[in-house]
DNA sequence: GTCTATATTAGGATAGAC
DNA sequence: GTCTATCCTAATATAGAC
């Protein structure tokens, strides 16, 4: 029961892409970009420091130049991925501020969507080896996760006040609504049939179908 | 954008379950349950043979009289999850083959829910850690999970065949309802507020909402 | 089946030269 | 900033006694 050209792999994805303007200059942005693709592949405990190494083209020692040990590079991973998810998110907030919740909860879906499509590595990176991170390096990145979920929880819980949606309940619609975008990095890539804006527009009707805010035709 | 209870770890149930009647007696038994609590928190490479040894209580070098290998172990809960999960839905399947798409679709959706209630660990593990075999012990596995996948593909298909379903794609469409129950065990667990017959009922509802067979009142 | 002891390799991280 | 060399620990796995 899994997803859409699935293959053996933890990801479909290969180039580490990261958001731009936020990844570092020069060698700290290159061990970046090749612990990305390395977690993302193998996961954190599966990764050596020489690895990262020898994909950026460096000895493992000068890594050490860049970031004080592996964790701290995990560490600057789950920042720019909860940052710049946090930041989209936020942004379709504020652009749908005066619409209705049905419209909001377009705004928001799309925008989760096509986080994950834009940056397949990143938020698998972000969402899967942040429990590696010690509790007070992943702190940050889970005061910004709860903001992200309560973004979702907020438009979902005032459409039902409006009586724009109905759920059997609103913790649970939330949780598949959100489960829908997490689980893009695991099948979408550059070897599949959708682009970025077909998937964006299909789940979030299907998140609008969750809702109960809209009724295909019936045969 | 996280979901509901959600917390910084990787799993919330504590319990390793097994299906009953597929686990190995005595020591091998027990060695199966204490490296999938052990997978499921830190994951496969995160684990050590030490590790697993001292929860089971008994010296890591006995492990090699049980198993000829940690990725044997890993191969034996992958294998255990996998045949559960083809088992359940493959029985859901058979009972409803008279029904019409939106019963066997609720069946389906409800057995793939429940099993990632009554067994979050090795669903965890069986989905996110079969990356770490080679590909001639996950293969068999991987064999399963295509056929799972199919069960749903079908439904969803004949749904649409019949005009019972309207969905902007069924590749989507089923990706969308899959994803919905992998993700249950990230935050299904004893100290959270619902009933696994509730979300199994619930995430059904969605997945019938999906595919646009159910259309709830509208105010 | 279980232990002690150990072989062997790999891993994270540091020292110090250039 | 980058290298070579190295320390130290922990990892998988095996040998052989009981």
């Amino acid at each position: 029961m899994e997803h859409p050209g699935w293959e053996p792999r933890r990801v479909v994805a290969v180039e580490p892409v990261l958001p731009e303007g936020v990844t570092p200059p020069g060698t700290r942005g290159r061990i970046l970009q090749e612990a990305l693709a390395l977690f993302a592949e193998a996961g954190f405990a599966g990764t050596s420091i020489r690895q990262i190494g020898s994909a950026v083209g460096i000895n493992s020692a000068t890594l050490y130049a860049h970031y004080p040990s592996k964790e701290h590079v995990l560490a600057a991973l789950v920042t720019i991925g909860h940052e710049e998810m946090h930041a989209r998110l936020a942004e379709a907030v504020e652009r749908t501020r005066q619409d209705g919740p049905a419209e909001r909860l377009t705004a928001l879906v799309r925008a989760h969507v096509l986080i994950h499509t834009d940056f397949p590595l990143l938020a698998l990176v972000t969402n899967g080896e942040i429990h590696a991170l010690s509790p007070e390096q992943a702190e940050p990145a889970l005061a910004l996760r709860h903001a992200c979920w309560q973004f979702l929880l907020d438009v979902v819980e005032d459409g039902v006040a409006r009586g724009d949606f109905a759920v059997p309940d609103v913790l649970l619609a939330a949780g598949a609504i959100s489960a829908m975008g997490v689980r893009v990095p695991a099948w979408f890539g550059p070897d599949q049939a959708f682009t970025r804006e077909q998937v964006a527009r299909d789940y979030a009707e299907f998140a609008l179908r969750i809702v109960g805010a809209s009724a295909p035709p019936r045969s």
